[in-house]
DNA sequence: TCTGGGGTCCTTCATCCT
DNA sequence: TCTGAGGATGAAGGACCC
């Protein structure tokens, strides 16, 4: 960042992304009660439209609850594909505008506009014309807040919604903050919300007038950071370049499950997903990560070191069976098991060592698999051990 | 009311090594 | 040879975000 200089960031939110581009192809919905989520009794919501949000229903919400609380909304399936490809060209319009995009999620993405003022106008001009390309080249709505950080550009988007504009100015920044919820800071869930509550604490403003070390000694560095928020510190700058950590799988069954088979199985599928992704990633895990969560809710994990870090599945896999073995009898049935491939580096540096030729003929069958799978449907091959006894037998 | 799936980051604890 | 301190590292779990 440049000293003294005032930055102009936007934070660009798409309004309840998955159900705008679902009524894209569904023009008679439009205004009407819509959530997008699974048909399921352990499914959540995963967007709900303003209709519907009007009534209580929010994202990350047990769908069963949602439909109690809008018991006429239309429940839409979600289309994954179509999300990213959406995703893909509101990126593409964000980078016309400046190289300096840092894309959040699916749907939201900060934007450095300093160096683009001279070219394309103030701040709220630029937001003003990325608001109108969305609306008419995608046909989707987007909030947008500005700032000069990054933290206050995206507080301010979320003050925008729905499709609307909020603009920050430097020297209103801690008044804009101040009559905000402590909830509304990033780094503020449920269970820090609950110790700020318990200290007294409810608002930004209050926050903002206990003393740092107060809040230090509660919540560790958690509370340093918050108290810098608090006072409109933030001088993270616009990263467009973010390296995968880890690359997981995982899957919630409809019943809570005693049948080792079946999680094994389970196992198996999540495992060949993974390793497809670190595959198409060009990647190689260095540890792997089993995660069970049992019927209470309560949840496990167990991580391994590979001997050598790998992408096909079956060392991955065998790495989680010998956690899940070290573990012993299940004491609960298992709602939810996961894998995840972690410590990440970069794969083709050369083959990789192995003493057993077993695993050439792994990775070549995987590479394999690979090839087909690029060529045909999501799901079109799968490995045999996979495959319903009946389906295996024809 | 009962909690998905994909991630990141931080803290705590155990273990190893010097 | 034994013991303890302290740093580095790995593993596990929790909180948070979208």
């Amino acid at each position: 960042m440049v000293q003294g200089k005032v930055r102009a960031i936007l934070h660009v939110d798409m309004d309840a992304f998955f159900v705008s581009v679902e009524l894209l192809t569904r023009p008679e919905l439009v205004g009407k009660q819509i959530i997008v989520g699974h048909v399921g009794e352990r499914s959540v919501v995963l967007s709900a439209s303003y209709e519907c949000r009007a009534l209580g229903v929010k994202s990350a919400m047990p769908m069963s609850i949602a439909t109690r609380m809008a018991p006429k909304a239309i429940v839409i399936e979600p289309t994954q594909g179509l999300y990213r490809t959406y995703s893909a060209r509101i990126m593409e319009i964000f980078r016309e505008v400046t190289p300096l995009v840092e894309q959040l999620s699916v749907d939201e993405a900060f934007l450095d506009v300093t160096g683009s003022m001279r070219r394309l106008g103030p701040p709220p001009v630029i937001g003003t014309m990325i608001r109108k390309r969305l609306r008419d080249e995608l046909g989707l709505p987007a909030s947008v807040g500005i700032a000069s950080s990054k933290f206050v550009a995206k507080v301010a988007s979320t003050g925008a919604k729905p499709d609307g504009m909020l603009v920050i100015q430097p020297e209103r920044t801690l008044e804009y903050l101040h009559t905000l919820p402590v909830g509304a800071l990033w780094g503020v869930g449920a269970k820090t919300a609950e110790v700020l509550r318990e200290m007294g604490i409810g608002t930004v403003a209050q926050l903002a007038a206990t003393p740092e070390n107060t809040l230090s000694r509660r919540l560790g560095t958690t509370g340093n950071h918050l108290y810098a928020l608090a006072w409109g510190r933030d001088d993270r700058a616009v990263e467009t370049e973010r390296e995968e950590k880890s690359i997981g799988a995982e899957a919630t069954f409809a019943v809570d499950l005693w049948d080792e088979e079946a999680l094994r199985r389970e196992i198996l599928h999540l495992g060949h997903r993974v390793a497809a992704r670190l595959r198409q990633a060009n990647k190689v895990a260095g540890v792997v990560a089993l995660k069970l969560r049992y019927s209470d809710f309560s949840t496990l994990s167990r991580s391994r070191t590979l001997p050598v870090p790998s992408n096909a599945a079956g060392e991955l896999v065998g790495a989680v069976e010998g956690l899940l073995e070290k573990l012993g009898a299940r004491p609960q049935a298992v709602r939810l098991v996961g894998i995840r491939a972690e410590k990440l580096t970069e794969a083709g540096g050369g083959m990789q060592l192995s003493f057993d030729p077993r695993d050439d003929n792994w990775r070549q069958a995987e590479a394999t698999m690979d090839l087909i799978s690029s060529r045909f449907p999501a799901g079109a091959l799968r490995p045999a051990s996979l495959l319903e006894r009946g389906q295996k037998d024809k």
